[in-house]
DNA sequence: CTACATGCAAAGCATTTGCATAGCC
DNA sequence: GGCTATGCAAATGCTTTGCATGTAG
């Protein structure tokens, strides 16, 4: 995490954007939450420093998006959300309860490299979600 | 397509949906388009009936949507775009002209049987995307 | 000291809602 | 004929913008 958190101060540095507080404390909100939404990223750091405003909140996210720290999630709710992992994973959201869990695999790795040979796109990157029950839900549909 | 609609038609019937003049449009301008946002969709079915409201519009969608016809895609540019075509398939987004193809592949299915067996989850839907640049873009870039 | 970032309030838009009317079943 | 769907207009709520002030470099 500290370590993280150099790397992005030191590429806001190289990319000639200043380095505040506000910035600061959001990325590390930001990091620390799973698939957080504009609303709930604004809550938290409200808790913490009270006077950050919303505007700054959704300049400060654009920002990470552009640097490539974030990307908008697809979405089941209607509200973007943002993915805060970016280390190549697919989400199970299950559309029952709402959870959502990172799964790792080696095939994501070989499912790029295919496409990328194949489409002759340079594949910057990905976002890959599965819909579905989760274990516990599913026992509960079959007894409805 | 037109065995879609009918079976759209029977759906609608089978699920105490009225089957409207208006609903039968929207399917099938929807049906018609690649990745539309609302805006889209209102737009094209403006043409065609002018008299119909955002709001049948919107309403329409959701129950697409609810319906299994349509889903929410991942956003690269702030706006909502459907999915319409519910094949298994992979969408590759240029982030440069904003291009988005279609790319299918049996590795598709098999990651999704190894993650239903991996995950206990029982999954119902899914949403891949791939972002980068397309093959003309890649070149334009490496020349700047 | 200069330029960019922040905070606030207002503006802008997309989406939803309430309700009267129309039209499917 | 009953009940859902539609269309309209108003309301809501999220997001952006403009501008004065603060602050990093």
């Amino acid at each position: 995490m500290e370590e993280k958190l150099k790397e992005f101060i030191d590429m806001l540095r190289k990319e000639g954007h200043k380095v505040t507080p506000q910035r600061i404390e959001l990325f590390k909100i930001i990091k620390n939450c799973k698939h957080p939404t504009v609303e709930e990223v604004y809550h938290r750091i409200n808790k913490s420093h009270p006077t950050v405003s919303p505007a700054t909140v959704y300049k400060t996210i654009e920002l990470l998006r552009e640097m490539g720290e974030i990307q908008e999630m697809s979405v089941i709710d209607g509200k973007i959300r943002y993915e805060t992992n970016m280390t190549p994973h697919i989400n199970i959201h299950c559309i029952k309860c709402g959870k959502v869990e990172d799964v790792f695999s080696d095939r994501i790795q070989e499912l790029f490299n295919e496409f990328e040979k194949k489409s002759q796109y340079e594949i910057k990157s990905h976002s890959f979600d599965f819909f579905g029950y989760c274990p516990d839900c599913k026992n509960q549909e079959s007894s409805e």
